[in-house]
DNA sequence: CACTTTTCCCAAAACGTTTTGGAAAAAGGA
DNA sequence: TCCTTTTTCCAAAACGTTTTGGGAAAAGTG
């Protein structure tokens, strides 16, 4: 007579006491039917206004929730969305990073969903642990960052048709959804304005080859020189490491300045800000007085660093946002194809960047 | 006779068609009922070797993998653990974190559990996330970093009887499970060092008061002047900010130094190192040589830092697996109260550790 | 051979929802 | 009043597992 049916458990050392009411509790309270309780509930026009007015007001009283789980099963969706994360690469510990993923975060939560986090040590354990929540039907979308020229996670997934979304882009030619900041014009925006200034010099310390991004980058330089009706000088071009953002730039600073013909101005991602400066302060030249500097990534550092630094501001928080939304779609049915959305980037000019001296 | 019921559905505009294999479409392929597949798989003494073989090979054959979701409902587990982060705090661009968030999502994934992520931007969002969570029965336990001396997500859970790890300690009567770095015997360990080299003149620059973790930092300080017979100077301490710690300790190192008897070494969290740094460069004073330096936790700086710093090292990775397994007994009803970790943290010895000039 | 024990398998129930396909009651129309 | 339509509710099925509580066949025992 008392605990009838599923009702809760008096816990024998089962930990957690689930003080929580079910659907079939509730509607015994309400004396109607689970199919009405739960009908009233999603605002089926099915039942009456009145008990619609009823069974709302309990389930706030009563404290129900519906159990996800259940709700998972009956709708064949597991109302999750998978990301997995590389450390190793130096990309995680990235404030933007941060805003993207907060973005992604608040807006999943929004749609009733959730996110799951996978840290993969590197490419294989990456590959590997999106393989699980995919094949092992534990998401039902993905979200990819970090994007390679040749990624093989685009592949897998299209070749199952598992809805994804790429913060970024790859080469691909099947349809596919992304996110993407417009590094090219972020990059030919900055290098105009350097080449407005006076700077005849502009040097590139570009993203590792490989990934997605600095291909942007360059071509933007590249295009941003040209307007500029500036030469192309391979010399002022070099690429640091993923692994070692700041020993590799650091070491690549110094070379560029052995150059007869030294720049007068550098180009870069901000993650490689700190072998910049240590490079720069051993040469006894000074960021934006001696070298004009704009990274790319609006860091703490580059706030805090005094000269500030001048940079190109991508909004990661609203591309978070919109990747969750294309994904949504994407999930619903539609076609991936339709989605496909490149970002203006900001110049956020600080003391990093004056005419040469 | 094709396709009897819940077979795979030839979706339309559904998206992604589930190329996966049914616990009953298996059975029906082994001509053996669910039940026996079921318990052959999960190696149940109840069925014959021969068979459990069959059933094995078969499920490995058309790639079975049972339904999470599913399983989740029949065991009344979401196999699912909870962690909210909140970047505002600027803690989540440490790779220390990072290295946490590894060992917790690698455990986690070994258990076959799933790690789901809240992001949160303050302290209100953060409870938020967690009741959503909890309240939500959307997760068996829930994982606590950057915990405060009075930390209202404690004893929510304890209330509730909830399952949870905090990595860190609060201030809490009741008995819960944490595992923590021994804070106080690292700022001991380095002080009696320091005050081995011959400093007098040994300064603090803590993390922010209202959180846990400085408090042992500053009991390990204290109790290291004291073993080394050194006067405790409340002008030596002062704390930076977690929302900005490169600024504040930029002008608490300018501070320190304008005492008349300053500091000849400095003891604080890596974090704030830019600050400190950037402070020492503009009194022209030379780090290692002119002000030793130990820093906690092993940030990228401190090893690619020309002098490379002196470091506290905690094993954030293992801390992170620890924090996993011990959840793991405390949702299968172990007494929290058994499980209270304090880890020992190693010491670096590199470059900013020299005896006073 | 008859009886007991062991081995091996399975039907049905349960987990907590949502959806399907009505059915009873109320309202409207002639 | 009788028939039709609309409103309001609900029983049963389904989602894909695991667990419960046997039961039939095989093996052992006297």
């Amino acid at each position: 007579m008392f605990l009838e049916q599923s009702g809760n458990r008096i816990g024998f050392g089962e930990g957690f006491k689930s003080m929580t009411i079910n659907l079939k509790q509730l509607s015994k309270l309400l004396k109607l039917s689970p199919t009405t309780v739960s009908r009233a509930l999603a605002d089926y026009p099915d039942v009456s206004a009145k008990t619609r007015a009823r069974v709302k007001q309990m389930a706030i009283q009563q404290g129900y929730q519906p159990n996800p789980v259940a709700r998972r099963l009956q709708k064949g969706k597991t109302e999750t969305i998978g990301i997995v994360i590389t450390p190793e690469q130096n990309y995680f510990s990235d404030t933007f990073f941060i805003d993207l993923l907060s973005g992604i975060s608040n807006q999943i939560t929004r749609a009733g969903y959730e996110l799951i986090l996978g840290v993969a040590s590197d490419e294989e354990h990456e590959m590997q642990s999106m393989r699980r929540m995919v094949e092992g039907k534990r998401v039902d979308g993905m979200i990819l960052t970090l994007i390679r020229e040749q990624d093989p996670r685009v592949g897998y997934l299209l070749d199952r048709d598992f809805p994804f979304v790429l913060y970024g882009r790859t080469r691909e030619t099947r349809p596919y959804a992304f996110v993407d900041m417009d590094g090219k014009q972020a990059f030919e925006k900055a290098c105009t304005y350097l080449a407005g200034l006076g700077h005849r010099r502009i040097a590139l310390l570009n993203g590792e080859p490989g990934f997605m991004f600095p291909v942007g980058c360059r071509e933007g330089y590249e295009s941003g020189l040209f307007l500029s009706g500036l030469e192309l000088d391979p010399d002022l071009i070099r690429e640091w490491k993923h692994k070692d953002p700041s020993q590799s730039s650091y070491r690549w600073t110094l070379e560029l300045f052995k150059n007869e013909n030294p720049p007068t101005t550098i180009l870069f991602q901000t993650e490689a800000v700190n072998g910049i400066l240590k490079g720069l302060d051993e040469l006894n030249l000074q960021p934006g007085k001696d070298v004009a500097l704009i990274g790319y990534d609006d860091l703490e550092i580059a706030r805090i660093h005094r000269p500030s630094l001048s940079v190109l501001r991508p909004q990661a928080r609203e591309a978070g946002q919109r990747v969750v939304n294309i994904l949504m779609e994407v999930i619903k049915g539609e076609d991936p194809g339709k989605f496909q959305e490149i970002h203006q980037v900001e110049m956020v000019i600080r003391e990093t960047s004056l005419p040469p001296s």
